[in-house]
RNA sequence: CGGGGCGUGGUGUCAACGGCUAGCACGAGUGAUUUGGGAUCAUUUAGACAGGGUUCGAAUCCCUGCGCCCCGACCA
């Protein structure tokens, strides 16, 4: 992409209000813009980040036997009256059309996943199975805040498992537990993301969170000294000891809960009875378990996490590009080496523009891409190209061929 | 939903006593100079959230609405 055509600029100053870091960088930078509070827009950098933790996600979704689906988000009364949650689910957008007739907008897809799965699964040869969904979701918020964190409409994954019986459901929901370290680990958070045990409401001891300490985070979680996984503050009221280790010692942090997932047992089955006759023809409800992420915040979470006073620092498996190819007036050098690194399948924003280096280089520290590459007279003399990583603080001259090895081991 | 703060060109502004042509910077346009860390000069562009009120006169005071941010509550 030559940043000539870029549709988006960067700002010098964040927008007035916004104290948020997330909000600021990712505004300033020019990947997302808000068009109210709670709802983005994701524009072609952020939009490219979006679909890098997207594409991460399904991965790992489809590598536990996740079935990729896409159901809507407008969603008739009749459904979310079967739950009951047509009236107590406070932060379901209700709308009404011309003639009277009232939908939810999905704020999570129990309600629609269900009788949609009554339609196929009608054996109890046709489970286990789970499918899952990236899409956005709609939560009337009282109050959105705090950039990315908490919107009112957003993208998220979520995975519906079912199953015959318990044991089923508790295997699976230990898969998908470890597909989501995974998860976290590729996206560059891992480190920072804790298991953390949470109440499991009345069908179940414990649910878990992914809870990643930062100090924008809006709950509190107590991390285990001697395991590393974490408690709830419930959890810490109820039971101050590690479920996972006995450990009694914790450390209280903030944390930003980027992921959970719960077993929801026959919560929502049995509203739509959906029952499934075993093999001695004995009818049982469906068991099932439900997983979330949400896309938004964990992109705000990564930026929350990694930036300096420069600009963001975009870990490589979600960078929107991964390599920020700058020239100094040889566009011309500049233009071949930019052919040279998208035939290596390299994905390169080329800053093509006629600015000066300065504010190239500014530029280049707030978008945050990995690998900043610059084209200059003085290297072009000194045989290359300038190689500098946006988390390093030294630059140093090489020939494109050593480019592209050191980006290899690099990855 | 309770509380607080705020609303001036595209952006920012602890710029402006109730009073002269609403200032400055950034951005954007044009021309020139410059070319490794947001340069310089000239020139142009563009603004009071909306509605009402007080007043000879309102960006400034008052009311209503709308919007944004923050704290709290809420967040299966």
């Amino acid at each position: 992409m030559k940043q000539s055509r870029l549709t988006t600029k960067t700002r010098k100053e964040a927008p007035k209000d916004e104290v948020s870091l997330n909000a600021q960088l990712l505004m300033r930078a020019g990947f997302v813009d808000k068009l109210t509070a709670g709802v983005y827009s994701f524009l072609p950098l952020g939009f490219r980040v979006l679909k890098k933790i997207e594409n991460i996600i399904r991965e790992e979704m489809v590598a536990v036997g996740g079935q990729e689906i896409l159901m809507p988000t407008l969603h008739p009364k009749a459904n979310w009256e079967q739950t009951g949650r047509w009236d107590t689910m406070d932060d379901l957008y209700k709308v009404e059309d011309a003639s009277g007739r009232q939908f939810g907008l999905g704020p999570t897809h129990e309600e629609v996943v269900v009788p949609l799965m009554q339609k196929f699964a009608n054996s109890y040869k046709d489970f286990p199975f789970a499918v899952f969904q990236i899409q956005n979701k709609f939560r009337m918020e009282l109050r959105a805040k705090s950039g990315l964190m908490r919107g009112r409409e957003f993208f998220m994954k979520d995975l519906y498992s079912f199953h015959l019986d318990e044991k089923d459901m508790d295997e699976y929901y230990e898969k998908v537990k470890a597909a989501y370290v995974r998860i976290f680990q590729r996206a560059g958070i891992g480190e920072k993301t804790h298991l953390t045990f949470a109440s499991g409401g009345s069908f179940s001891k414990y649910s878990h969170e992914f809870q990643t300490v930062s100090g924008a985070g809006e709950d509190l979680i107590y991390i285990c000294q001697k395991c590393s996984t974490a408690i709830n503050k419930e959890i810490k009221e109820e039971t101050p000891v590690c479920p996972e280790c006995g450990g009694a010692d914790f450390s209280e942090e903030k944390a930003i809960e980027t992921g959970n997932i719960f077993k929801l047992k026959t919560k929502f089955s049995a509203p739509f009875g959906l029952e499934i006759s075993d093999e001695k023809g004995e009818k049982k409800t469906v068991i099932m378990g439900c997983y979330g992420i949400g896309l938004n915040r964990m992109m705000g979470t990564v930026v929350e996490l990694f930036s300096d006073e420069k600009g963001i620092v975009w870990p490589q498996s979600i960078a929107p590009f991964a390599v920020h190819l700058i020239s100094l007036n040889q566009d011309e050098e500049a233009q071949r080496i930019y052919e040279q690194l998208q035939r290596e399948g390299i994905e390169v924003l080329f800053d093509d523009r006629d600015a000066r280096a300065g504010e190239k280089f500014a530029d280049s520290d707030l978008i945050g891409i990995p690998w900043r590459v610059v084209v200059s007279g003085k290297t072009i003399s000194a045989g290359g190209v300038e190689v500098k990583k946006r988390s390093e603080e030294k630059a140093e001259v090489m020939s494109v061929e050593e480019l592209l090895r050191k980006m290899k081991i690099g990855k």
